[in-house]
DNA sequence: GCAAAAGTGTTGATCCTACACCCATGA
DNA sequence: TCATGGGTGTAGGATCAACACTTTTGC
């Protein structure tokens, strides 16, 4: 067909971050409190408009930049994880207009600072299974309502990404401080998973995959009991042999 | 921030399909030649634009159907697999102005008409190996140059999809006829992750895997050699333990 | 000493690979 | 009869779950 502008409609496109962490051994998102309608006064995901010269991930990128002050990392690097999700682009999404939003998935560690650069007024964490978990007429309050928009479906599949990633990918390190302990990271499994792990097993079982961790020579006794290692992420990216979630 | 039409640049949003099968032992996609500037004479993906009340994944099945006649199934049952892959939007990916492509997956069995519905001058199903493998000065023609637009792009993500999802789902049953024998199964791993498996060992493994196999009672001799038992795809979508991938 | 968390050793079950071997058809 | 692909048996190795046990700190 030849080029003619007429014959496309006009979307809008924004990218929407799904900003997990791991905080007091609970999975949380990161949402921002809208200020107008639709859905003026709902939790939602952080986003915003895609610019007209720029890149979908470097929008992303920008958008957890302006929300968090946090800044994503080479792939290998430790640190901040960035990859985009899932596009979302439902005809009646957003009653204003047609809005196609690429929806990316960030992996943090738990900031010991407010998050900077954030209203901290209209943004918190939120631990994902109160947001997610079966609706209750009980225990259901307006802070706990769903997500503005189609957005607890987009949570959702970044949460199941969250935790299919972590088994096969050195991925659930970016949860953890640049220094952390094998319990440190068998805790970010357990929150993530929702189940308990043995922790010998487990510390058998990353110690012993090549390239998952890499020892620093420190120890910490900041979990209490006997001083534990300190490892960096190592370079290995694939788990081979992969972790293993216990079936429920 | 209020409602500003203004604040947000205009998109047009296409779909693009990877539409992968095994034809002769070999991992093919569907390409079309493109008819018009850019890129006039070059394979492309087959695609096209979102309508203005049209859902993603309904403009994948309208552009799929268009194209091949086919149509998606419901994600359990046996047939074509049709499936979101991942959203390109690079600023310079299309000359004539801003475009996002949502690239969608999808897997058929190997059709014996040709493409229905297509124009068979300008669509074949071309071997992934030539159009992605490393690009050797003297076996290059224009037959075999790379794909139009980022396409060998969104190829190589379709066809690493496809690798991997075989590896943990029943998904290459969606390669195969309504009914087929183990070696033929066996040959569509084969194909797709470009190794040789033993013969004995995986049919010991997908016959054991509950849920993946279904016999229906009949048997069939088309391979030659000794009768081989005919089965269906079984309920199962996440095959336990997984398929191994052999390390090359 | 005692609690707590970090690690190591061991055992039996499960799964995988490799290959020997047999089975049922067409030519 | 032979080639061809289908299918079963089995032995050795790797991995895992479960749990007993030792180590090293703070209190």
């Amino acid at each position: 067909m030849p080029y003619d502008p007429s014959a496309f409609p006009p979307f809008a496109v924004t990218v929407d971050l799904v900003v997990l962490t791991v905080r007091k051994d609970a999975l949380c998102v990161l949402v921002v409190r809208r200020g107008e309608p639709p859905y003026q006064g709902r939790w939602a995901l952080p986003g915003g408009f895609v610019r007209d010269d720029e890149d979908l991930e470097a929008a992303a990128a920008r958008e957890l930049a302006e929300e968090t002050g946090l800044r994503p990392h080479a792939p290998e690097g430790p640190g901040v994880h960035l990859e985009q999700l899932a596009t979302y682009g439902a005809p009646d999404r957003d009653p204003r207009m047609r809005v196609v939003s690429v929806a990316h998935l960030v992996l943090a560690p738990d900031l010991p600072a407010p998050i900077a650069g954030g209203d901290a007024r209209s943004a918190r964490w939120a631990p994902t299974d109160t947001l997610l978990g079966p609706v209750d007429a009980n225990g259901w309050d307006a802070e706990q309502a769903p997500l503005a928009f189609d957005h607890d479906r987009i949570l959702l599949d970044g949460v199941e990404r969250a935790r299919s990633k972590i088994e096969y990918s050195s991925l659930a390190t970016a949860f953890c401080p640049p220094e952390f302990t094998v319990g440190e990271l068998r805790r970010v499994y357990e929150a993530v998973w929702g189940v308990a792990l043995d922790p010998r097993n487990f510390h058998r079982k990353v110690t012993g995959t090549p390239g998952f961790l890499v020892p620093t020579g420190g120890t910490t006794t900041r979990q209490g009991g006997r001083p534990a290692q300190l490892f960096r992420a190592g370079g290995a990216t694939l788990l081979n042999p992969p972790m293993l979630r216990p079936e429920i």
